[in-house]
DNA sequence: AATTTTCATTACAATTTCATAACATCCGTC
DNA sequence: GACGGATGTTATGAAATTGTAATGAAAATT
């Protein structure tokens, strides 16, 4: 999860643009111009920018030369050889044309965060993180050591957050799917990570069901 | 200006790589296939690879797999979506398709090259310090003798720091890659390690996963 | 060829996980 | 409020996983 910059004064596009990488679980800051863009660069301090060339006002071109260290992805409509080449050229981290398939767009954001380190897949709520690169869990700053079973209990509950998970559910994707223990199990490992992680009304039971995880 | 390998089975395509990168200032080292590409990996130590997909023998995809932090350009004939997200998610630095001009290949390289400048060739935590290029490890300024299997294992680790990493995943880049051994072996060169360099927090255990390496 | 080094494998010890059981408490229904 | 079933809580021992040291084969060096 990461916080992402996108600029694009076209409505539209900026929109599409959040809601897909909003989808794949980052956090996005839409801009609609390019003075708007640098004032929300300083303030929000984004792990990268999604930049359009053609903005009204600043273009993406003159925005790049004001950066120092923000990564940054290029989109733009023109095609031409020179403008990719200028994109490089001021370091940009890469470079997109339009019209373009999401799919790739995410696929970019992800290859240019994994290599600019800047990528932290965790999830946060209340005062616990959990970092699903590391495997770590902390709760106000402090580690808390989960089994590789409680790990993945969590995992699904964040997954599938909101939502009513039945007890076989649960056994299915976290235990072997042939598995055939006791349901009870699943209760002591609910137990368990309440007690772990200090949290009695997060993770809500459905009676005669299985759990919740509400967030 | 750096050392380029240019992975390319095509005769003149290769040929006129070299030639362009040569003319920009780099040294640039050809290979034809796979197997080749790898062996000269390991002999030159390239500081970007240009890797065509398609391959005689070992697909592009497969030899990156098997690298651990040498940059890549993926260059490939296949303009379909799969193709770039596939690369770009096995950690590709960069994408290109055939055919493209030369100034946007070198624009491409110049771009890498700038943001994987590896200023840092020492790594230093506690009372240890790894230098890569002499593959020297001091421990409080005293020599500690690693053997190739522990260096490799101390840079992927280092390389991935705060990373939990599977013992598979492990096996695959400090051991060849259709290596088919215990992955007990992968405990013993950890603990071998821990011991010589008297790090036993460093080197986390994530039970049932693999190991961490935390700085 | 002899010596040294590397390293995969093995056996056993130490540790961790986790399913189960046993009992306590809660919930909905009557 | 009483009842029965469902869930919360805690403890325990077996099983799985990892730590450790030793061994001998293979590879590298002399």
């Amino acid at each position: 999860m990461a916080k992402l910059l996108i600029v694009d004064d076209e409505l539209p596009i900026n929109r599409l643009v959040c809601k897909n990488l909003t989808l794949v679980g980052h956090e996005c800051i839409p801009a609609y111009d390019g003075v708007q863009a640098l004032s929300l660069i300083k303030s929000e301090q984004p792990d990268l920018i999604i930049l359009d060339v053609m903005l009204p006002g600043i273009s993406g071109f003159e925005i790049m030369k004001l950066l120092n260290s923000v990564p940054v992805i290029f989109v733009t409509a023109k095609t031409g050889l020179d403008d990719r080449i200028k994109g490089l050229a001021l370091g940009a981290d890469d470079y997109i044309v339009k019209p373009f398939e999401m799919a790739e767009l995410t696929a970019r954001v992800q290859a240019v965060l994994r290599r600019t380190k800047r990528d932290v897949s965790a999830f946060s709520f209340d005062d616990i993180t959990v970092d699903f690169s590391s495997r770590n869990v902390y709760k106000n700053g402090e580690h808390i050591v989960l089994t590789p079973k409680e790990f993945a209990l969590l995992e699904l509950l964040i997954n599938n957050r909101n939502l009513a998970l039945s007890r076989e559910k649960i056994l299915e994707k976290v235990w072997e799917y042939d598995y055939c223990g006791d349901t009870r199990t699943v209760d002591v490992h609910v137990q368990q990570l309440r007690h772990k992680l200090g949290i009695k009304d997060r993770i809500k039971t459905v009676f005669k069901v299985g759990y919740r995880f509400e967030i």
